[in-house]
DNA sequence: TTAATGGTTGAATAGTTGCTCAAATGATGA
DNA sequence: TCATCATTTGAGCAACTATTCAACCATTAA
């Protein structure tokens, strides 16, 4: 592995400098868990159906057609990532996405999808 | 599954409405596989670096620290994807971030993961 | 206390993914 | 043509993931 292309000055400073642009391995580790968080379609339904409105964990797995199991185990992986929060209400929870940020990215998300196709 | 919580209208409501919210299958899986190629730390390596400038697949390698082979894959998810693309000069390949979009993201992604810890 | 309901958890498992290795492709130049 | 270099590709495998199932925990109400 990390063979480099043989000889070339260029390719030298070209990758010093690429290098320098990639953040840290903790930072790049966190970015990737986010994004690997955002990549499944199960957890991005509960987080669409969640812009707009707090739902329970048996709201969620009905929006989702999965068992209640299968959407809790979902849930605490959006939990421990922390993209969603709840609150707890007799014997419901109640989740919420965590901040604007998460609600913005959805739909920029959305947008860019739209747009893509277009200039292919 | 989908056992919806007993009786309480409201549930329904709710369930109706965040359903609403959730895009279509087809836009939803687009979504997924578009973050999902971001959710890998190899794969934000590749693209942290592409920042900037193009480079080579044996350029990447090096930085990435692995084969020449395991970035090629790599390569091919983020094509597929529309993340990036190339263009060839001799034997060499060069990569570069498709659009302005893919820049803005993973800095705005790196912003988030600084301020995050900060209000638990 | 008991029963019922909403939710979480751990084990099991089928399916997916990321890497390595070896072989193939494509471009360049002798 | 042949050799070499940069890259791609496919098979194989270990590690990981998403779901199901069964058991458990927590809250409410009798």
């Amino acid at each position: 592995m990390t063979e480099i292309c043989r000889g070339h000055e260029e390719h030298r400073d070209r990758i010093a400098a690429g290098r320098r642009r990639v953040p840290d391995r903790e930072a790049l580790l966190e970015v990737a868990d986010f994004f690997d968080a955002l990549g499944n379609p199960t957890r991005l339904k509960i987080l669409y159906a969640l812009t707009g409105a707090e739902l329970c964990t048996c709201d969620l797995a009905s929006i989702a057609e999965l068992s209640v199991s299968a959407i809790s185990h979902q849930l605490r992986i959006l939990r421990d990532r922390k993209i969603i929060s709840f609150r707890k209400e007799g014997k419901n929870v109640f989740y919420r996405l965590r901040d604007q940020h998460i609600v913005d990215l959805l739909s920029v998300a959305m947008e860019h999808m739209e747009e893509g196709p277009a200039h292919g």
